[in-house]
DNA sequence: CCCCAATCCTGACAAATATCATATTCCCGC
DNA sequence: GCGGGAATATGATATTTGTCAGGATTGGGG
C-alpha cells in the first residue's frame, strides 16, 4: 500500500490558487485540511480501479497520473492525464457509482485522499466549489467529445502529433525548452492516441526521420513544433 | 425564426419529474416559468450554432434533437441525441466559451429558452439544483468516455449494433415494440457511429440480411435484439 | 558488469474501412 | 402523377491500419 504521511496543509500547497479549491471559503477548506490523508504512490502503482467503489476524491499534490479504461479485448484506453493540483474520481462520486476508470501513477507522486462525505457535504455547502466543480466538469466534458470527433475522422499521424501536443500542454517541457517531461512507453502513447503500438512507434519514426522530433529512450523532444503544429492539422 | 407561444408552465410539464428541474426549489421554478420563452423549432431547423455565443439553456419541452460537431473536412459528428426534458447549451454556459456543438431539430420539437443570467443564478442559489446539474455532466462524461473506448477499440459493425441500441434507449420504440421512434438519414446514423455512410448502409443491409433488423424507408425495426446486442459486444 | 525480460523497431502481410463510380429508389413540390 | 434532385444501395478499388513474426536494443536486478 502507499506510504501515507502527515498532512501538508492546504493553505500553503502549492497548488491552492489552481485547484477546484481555489474560491473555496476558508472554512471550508480548514475542514479539508483537517480531515485529508495524503500519501506517495511509487511509479506504476494504482490508486484506485476500474470497478470499485469510491470512498471520496483524491487531489494530486504532486505527480502525474493517467486514468485509462480496460477495453473489452483488455487493450487500455487512456482518457485522461491528470497532474499537480487536479482531482480524479469526482464522477463516481457524483454519480454514486462505481469508478470506470483506474487510476495509474506514471511517476511516484504524493496524493490527497478527501472522505466521501465532507467532499459531498462541502459542495452543498460552498457554491462556489460547487460552481468551479461544473466548470471543470464542462472542460473535461467538451474535450472528451471533441476526442470522439478525432477518433472519428481524423487519420491515425494526425492525432499522434495532436497527442504530442497534448501532452505538451499537461505536463510541459524539461529545463531545455524541447523534451516532454514524462516517460510514457510507446504502448501508452498508442493508448492515448487510440491506435496500434506498432502504428504509433512506426509514426514515431516518420517524425523523427522527417526531423519534427527527436528520440532517445523514453524522452520525447519537440524540435519543429510549427511542423507538429501542422501535422496535427487543428482547425478550432 | 421559431414561432414562440405563450409559455406552458414550468408546475405542469410532463418532464417536471425527470428533468434537472425535478428537485429544484419551488420559488425558483417559478422564477424560471415566467422568464422562460417557449418555441417552437420545425424539423431540420437550427436552435443554436457552433461558435455562437450562447445567451442561456434549452430545455426540451417536447421533440427530438442532435447536437454534433462539424469536424475539419466539414463532416459532422453526432456527439449527443436530446430528448424531451434534457437540457442543453449548459456547457458553454458554465465554461463561459462558445458553443462547441450545433443543435438541430430531428423533428418538430417545442423548447423552452431560460435565460442566462436567471439559471446561473439559481444554479448559485439552489444546491439540489447545482448537484443535479453535476450529476448530469458527470453522466455526460462518462458516456463520453466510454465512447471514446469503443471507437479507438471496437470495429464498426459492434459500433453500428451499439447506436442501434442507444438510439432505442434514448428514444424507444413505436407502438408496435419494434420500430425505431425516430426518423435518421443513413448518414446521420453514420456520424452517430463514426464512419463512412457507405458503410453504414452496408452492414444495416447485412443486419437485414441476417435476420436482425428490418428496413422500411428510414424505418429501422429491431427484430432480433438479443442477436443485436450480442453483436454490439458489450461488456460492461 | 552482465544477463534476461521488457520494450522497441521493422518488414511482410492481412483485414478493415474509405473512396469512387454507378445504379436504383424515394420523396417533394408542382 | 410526374419530373428531378436527393438519398439509398451496391460493386470495384484504394488506402489505412492492424496483426504477426522476428530481430535489435534497453534497462533493471542480481
Amino acid at each position: 500500500m502507499a506510504t501515507s504521511f502527515h498532512n501538508p496543509s492546504c493553505h500553503h500547497c502549492k497548488d491552492r490558487f489552481s485547484s477546484i479549491f481555489c474560491k473555496a471559503e476558508q472554512c471550508n477548506l480548514d475542514q479539508i485540511a483537517e480531515a485529508k490523508v495524503c500519501s506517495v504512490y511509487r511509479k506504476g502503482q494504482v490508486i484506485f480501479h476500474e470497478g470499485a467503489y469510491p470512498f471520496g476524491v483524491y487531489c494530486v499534490n504532486d505527480g502525474k497520473i493517467k486514468l485509462s479504461h480496460s477495453g473489452d479485448d483488455g487493450r487500455e484506453q487512456i482518457i485522461r492525464l491528470v497532474r499537480d493540483g487536479d482531482i480524479m474520481g469526482y464522477k463516481a462520486l457524483l454519480s454514486n457509482e462505481r469508478y470506470t476508470a483506474t487510476a495509474t501513477a506514471l511517476e511516484d507522486s504524493s496524493i490527497c485522499f478527501i472522505p466521501k462525505d465532507l467532499f459531498l457535504n462541502i459542495l452543498q455547502k460552498d457554491a462556489s466549489l460547487s460552481f468551479e466543480m461544473m466548470r471543470i466538469l464542462s472542460s473535461e466534458l467538451r474535450k472528451a467529445e471533441l476526442k470522439i470527433t478525432h477518433l472519428a475522422q481524423k487519420p491515425v499521424r494526425e492525432r499522434l502529433a495532436e497527442t504530442l501536443l497534448f501532452i505538451k500542454e499537461t505536463y510541459g517541457l524539461e529545463a531545455d525548452g524541447h523534451t516532454l517531461s514524462v516517460r510514457l512507453s510507446r504502448e501508452e502513447i498508442a493508448n492515448l492516441v487510440g491506435t496500434a503500438t506498432e502504428s504509433a512507434i512506426r509514426l514515431l519514426s516518420e517524425f523523427k526521420k522527417d526531423g519534427m522530433i527527436e528520440l532517445e529512450g523514453k524522452k520525447i523532444r519537440l524540435l519543429d513544433l510549427a511542423e507538429i503544429i501542422r501535422t496535427a492539422n487543428l482547425q478550432e
